[in-house]
DNA sequence: GCGCTTAGTTGAACGCGTTCAAAAACGCGA
DNA sequence: TCGCGTTTTTGAACGCGTTCAACTAAGCGC
């Protein structure tokens, strides 16, 4: 199945022009018609190339998914960053940042569904479980850091260590209920949005309260146990690749 | 893509006995080499059928995993519902519904992130998210009412009444890590399952206190949110249909 | 028996993702 | 300029899921 092959050694001028033509041409594509009505032949002939010189650049089709996932990130942390530096309290900047990210996504939400299929399969370099070593959702956590980062809100240390990384799976939820949200102009994912990041916020305080405490310890052992079975699912996948 | 179509209409016996043929094969089959490593040409010789006669029976490849939900269902039923009688906590009849769950699933391990990758897929029939008139969920549901019923653990009415949806979203989650579970016969899950019940018993009885309700209230709306907008999916996915 | 309708069955053909051996283009030292 | 290794490109071919027009078998009224 789809794991990731050694990377694909460097490329000279030339090679890199061909890869992005194709790389265009298949978001477009994929934009315009869909993922899977969108075919590798139809992409390489539109791009002017040869279909095998696709499956050159790209292993699979979901290698172009990957692809897009990189592009999406930068054009998601490009339009946060700035926005976030307004907003003070957790609530407001985590609003902020739910938002914008939703907005950027719109245009591919038919799109999206693939990208959540092919996700979900255990040994897709997209897996959100394993490949803890993955740069993407490493640097997707990180914003949540960000986000929690250069707040006044009083949060014990190990929920604070661990919240980045919880933020980011609630994220992940969300974006999972926008891509079966067939409301009008998403509307129900924004409702959703406000309703939740209203009790994250409230939910927060509550674990940050001392009496909690036991409790909280207790969650969060049971949260680093799950990061440490997604570490070791990835090694093992990586085992098998030998 | 693959949503439901009319109902295959009803058959001879002669037929039905073709039917289950072809099932029993690919089951049989999937659960030796895998279900992309079995092919449906390679069904179809087993059982000593054309190729289009199983296409006849099952409009396409994924059907067959919907026919192993159903089976696995009633299986999984049939020793649970026994096992459950001799626990009286609510915490004790969890445990016991999670590993026995479990335990009927093992078989099948390699196969099942198949399932979910499809599952994930909007507008699959097996989307958990969509289609709430499913049978199979509807009933997978009503067997974590069971769980709670006949519980002495005193638990609010409003709670009460999403508790069962609750528990089975929580179960679909432990699935879920079970797929991505590597460790020898899956420990893991079952630790994460211990963890997890103990936790959750806590949490309800948290949530149970009194001065608990305005929140609680609030989470619960939020739940029933949820589903209003997976029943919308569902019907705007039916109507896309016809 | 005979025609008619419906259920069941067949296998060839299509479309698409993917692979691969071989050709072409390129870079570069001699 | 020529040779040679490397990178890039090609297009034919393979395997598999899926479709479909056509054939056969089974029931049923007459």
């Amino acid at each position: 199945m789809g794991a990731m092959r050694k990377k694909k050694s460097i490329k000279t001028p030339k090679g890199d022009q061909t890869k992005t033509l194709i790389l265009e041409t298949a978001l477009e594509m994929f934009q315009e018609r869909g993922y899977e009505q969108t075919t590798m032949r139809a992409i390489a002939e539109k791009a002017n190339v040869s279909l095998g010189n696709a499956y050159y650049y790209f292993h699979s089709k979901e290698f172009l998914i990957q692809a897009f996932y990189h592009r999406t990130h930068e054009q998601q942390l490009a339009a946060i960053l700035p926005a976030i530096q307004n907003d003070s309290s957790l609530k407001a900047r985590l609003l902020t940042v739910m938002r914008v990210k939703i907005e950027t996504l719109n245009p591919y939400h038919e799109f999206a569904g693939v990208l959540f299929k092919t996700a979900a399969n255990p040994g897709s370099p997209l897996n959100p479980f394993a490949e803890e070593s993955d740069p993407i959702r490493q640097e997707s956590i990180k914003l949540f850091d960000q986000v929690v980062e250069g707040t006044q809100a009083r949060i014990p240390k190990d929920l604070r260590a661990e919240l980045p990384y919880l933020l980011w799976v609630y994220h992940m939820g969300i974006i999972l209920f926008w891509i079966h949200d067939p409301s009008p102009k998403h509307r129900r994912t924004y409702r959703l949005i406000d309703h939740t990041v209203d009790l994250l916020d409230k939910l927060i305080s509550l674990a940050s309260n001392p009496f909690m405490r036991p409790l909280r310890k207790q969650a969060l052992r049971l949260v680093e146990e799950l990061r440490d079975a997604a570490t070791d699912a990835r090694n093992e996948n990586n085992a098998d690749q030998n």
